[in-house]
DNA sequence: GTACTTGGTAAACAGATGTTGACTTAAAAA
DNA sequence: TTTTTAAGTCAACATCTGTTTACCAAGTAC
């Protein structure tokens, strides 16, 4: 099969919708507000193919979760510290215009599901050890590793509370207006004296 | 009827008992999350008083929220730049160690109630400015206000971090641990040149 | 003690929600 | 074309959830 003439019953591609639209409602409103009927309405599929393609509500709840888990290693994954500020601005900053969902802000979501939380537990976990190693510490120096954590924090901290509540001037902050703070925050926190 | 002899029946008291039973658990699980009967069971009274006291659930959850504002208002309310470090890690920390609900994290959650919205809208408005004027910046400086805000949004994000996830060591980094990282973090965005 | 007010309880309700199984139909294989 | 496989639909289910109503009982006033 041609990619090119797609089929009009393709399972792949329903799935992906299915996936996308969950992403989208999981940051946007949470595990527990979402319902199933909500994401396959917006998938325009039937509500029964969730369960068939993930299983559960809480399949597909991980699925977003691993996706977004990929997406922010894909894009954050190698840069250096001088650059952090300009990464975690566009993070912030580039998903709220252009309508795509904020991976930073699912990361908080909760499905109370033992693994889902692990599997959050450890894109954090990794991510905050990286940044630590990216400001130039030794692995295993606790303090800056919680200087670290609270960057990531922060960080989130900035996402959710943009999307959440319209609080301005922060809501409309575009990410050429949230870099130069958060160089300052970064540096503050992760610099070396 | 004095105070000393308390009534088996006090309508006041078992008021009391379903809003901290309910500022618990909308806290720490978020509205969706939480069932009515969660709360009344978790304070010992029949479910049907919650309709009874606060009207609906969404009416409970606005009264968390107020009660929550309130408290920080009253914690953080004056406090001078050179103590809003010392005053956010406590209102962050402390808390945590006593089993009291965190107010940061509780004005994160939504009921997607439009009343609610507002007041937690106005509280972290009127916060950030606040904060921003406290730092000496006129009243009307949006980069400042960005700034101030972004500091807010650290807060609750590490708030929010430490009770969802288990990510050590800021998880159960005390009181202490977190004043100097946020003197740095607080210093570099608010502080004057 | 009796009447009355008020705090509390129990059961039932209507609607929503996640999930399942039987059925239909489009596409591919024969 | 016929058969077979897989994608999608539909309706029902059991359960949960917020709320209401009717009822009971403790405390107060008479």
């Amino acid at each position: 099969m041609a990619a090119t003439s797609p089929r009009r019953r393709d399972a792949t591609k329903t799935r992906q919708l299915l996936l996308e639209a969950a992403l989208q409602r999981f940051t946007r409103d949470g595990y527990a507000a979402t319902t199933v009927r909500d994401i396959a309405d917006d998938a325009g599929v039937n509500v029964a193919l969730i369960s068939r393609y993930f299983k559960s509500k809480e399949g597909l709840f991980e699925a977003c979760l691993t996706s977004s888990v990929d997406e922010v290693r894909r894009t954050n994954g190698d840069t250096p510290l001088s650059r952090t500020p300009e990464a975690i601005a566009r993070q912030i900053a580039g998903p709220c215009t252009e309508g795509l969902p904020h991976h930073l802000v699912l990361l908080l979501r909760s499905s109370g599901d033992e693994s889902a939380d692990r599997i959050r537990l450890d894109l954090l976990r990794s991510y905050g050890q990286r940044l630590s190693v990216a400001a130039g510490w030794p692995e295993d120096d606790e303090e800056m590793l919680l200087r670290a954590q609270i960057v990531l924090a922060a960080a989130t901290g900035i996402a959710l509370l943009r999307t959440k509540s319209g609080l301005e001037p922060l809501a409309s902050a575009t990410a050429e207006d949230l870099v130069p703070p958060l160089r300052d925050l970064i540096d503050a926190l992760l610099k070396r004296p």
